[in-house]
DNA sequence: ACCTGAACACCGTTCAAGT
DNA sequence: ACCTGAACACCGTTCAAGT
């Protein structure tokens, strides 16, 4: 009777996807720290060296997690509405990728990924922008700017923390005495506000930032950003 | 005669500084890749595990370079102007830290810093934003913009790089193949703006876009951002 | 085609011990 | 007070070899 191929193990042979899913699974679960290619592979019930054959290198396989997670942004989400809805739209679908791979997405924010899956969101973007009116060089700063303020929202949010901010409630409410605060008055002043850190409200204070000022040059139409 | 104590060896004995600022050179020279404390205490003359005397761990001798390196931040560019150039000078004095240590500075970004070395900026910022008239909250909320923005900036301009961005002359111009291009009209249409990112121009682009935004905020003073 | 064993050159960290 | 040797439990990767 046909038969799916199996390997002596009475397993069927692995393949580059499955793979990655099993890392995308191990990151998810205990964190980026966590994959190293002996724990893969003790997870995939095989040896260490045998991951070579399917990928060239850890790095590939890790742009390989990144790729798979990235792949799940819904981009549909840019289709319909304003341009500001769209924007919205867009930034939402990002950060939701995050919200359901909160370990791996920081593999996501810092990775060079340059395959179709990383282009499929640039093409989205710059779509939404162009429709709006802006003109090329425009589309492309203003998407390099959300990109930069979603890499840092989310590198605060999920991971690798970003200096200067986000600073927990032990990090400035409590941990600090009083002597030291003296010297930074405005800080004491804020450590109420700076000691928790609501990250859908700033994520979307910051998107609305980007867009009142988009709203702004696109009235200026074309008169460049004043230096 | 009165002499400086020294160690068997000849030479001082080591200091938690003396260590950190070796670690600094370093990863200055080789990268964050290339700091070891195997590596390091070689640098230094030295056997790894004599290291652990003056550092608990390698998290906290990374963290150490972190804030040794952002504490070279120029804070004085934010004393004098209007608030807009104000809020450049700090912009830029962040940058040109990044560019004094570009293999280090990607440390900078992805720590979680709670000493007063970090706090320094912050408060230098709170006072800008506070002078310029904004309320406690819109300031810090602001503040977390600029901090994101940048973070996400310097991330893709020194270390890793952050996805969907400053996609190489390789990765958009040359490496995609006609068909797959055909799959993305406004990538291919962009595709000589992509393949370039001027770093300074697109970081200079942002802030600006981030001022205009917070111009319109003051405007309409007591009324908030619109949803 | 797919997987493995042995080996190489590394890691961070602990701990008892030296001076 | 400051440093070390030996050891433990890990790494990524190569390469010749097995089925």
């Amino acid at each position: 009777m046909a038969q799916i191929a199996t390997t002596k193990a009475g397993r069927a042979p692995l393949t580059r996807e499955a793979v990655i899913h099993a890392a995308v699974r191990l990151v998810d679960q205990d964190g980026p720290e966590a994959l190293s290619m002996r724990r893969l592979a003790a997870d995939l019930g095989i040896e260490a060296m045998s991951l070579y054959y399917h990928v060239p290198n850890k790095a590939a396989l890790i742009d390989g997690v990144a790729e798979t997670v990235l792949a799940e942004m819904d981009i549909s989400r840019a289709a319909r509405g304003t341009w500001e809805e769209r924007v919205r739209g867009l930034a939402r679908a990002f950060r939701e990728v995050a919200l359901a791979h909160p370990r791996s997405f920081p593999l996501v924010l810092t990775r060079q990924l340059g395959s179709a899956v990383a282009l499929r969101p640039i093409e989205a973007a710059l779509s939404v922008l162009r429709d709006a009116g802006f003109d090329r060089a425009t589309a492309v700063h203003a998407l390099r700017s959300f990109v930069a303020f979603q890499t840092g929202s989310l590198m605060r949010e999920f991971g690798a923390s970003p200096a200067l901010s986000g600073l927990s409630p032990s990090g400035v409410a409590a941990r600090k005495d009083e002597l030291e605060r003296s010297q930074f008055p405005m800080v004491v002043e804020a450590a109420p506000l700076l000691a928790v850190c609501h990250h859908e409200r700033e994520y979307e204070f910051g998107v609305e930032l980007l867009i009142v000022a988009l709203q702004q040059l696109r009235g200026r139409k074309k008169r460049p950003l004043k230096r």
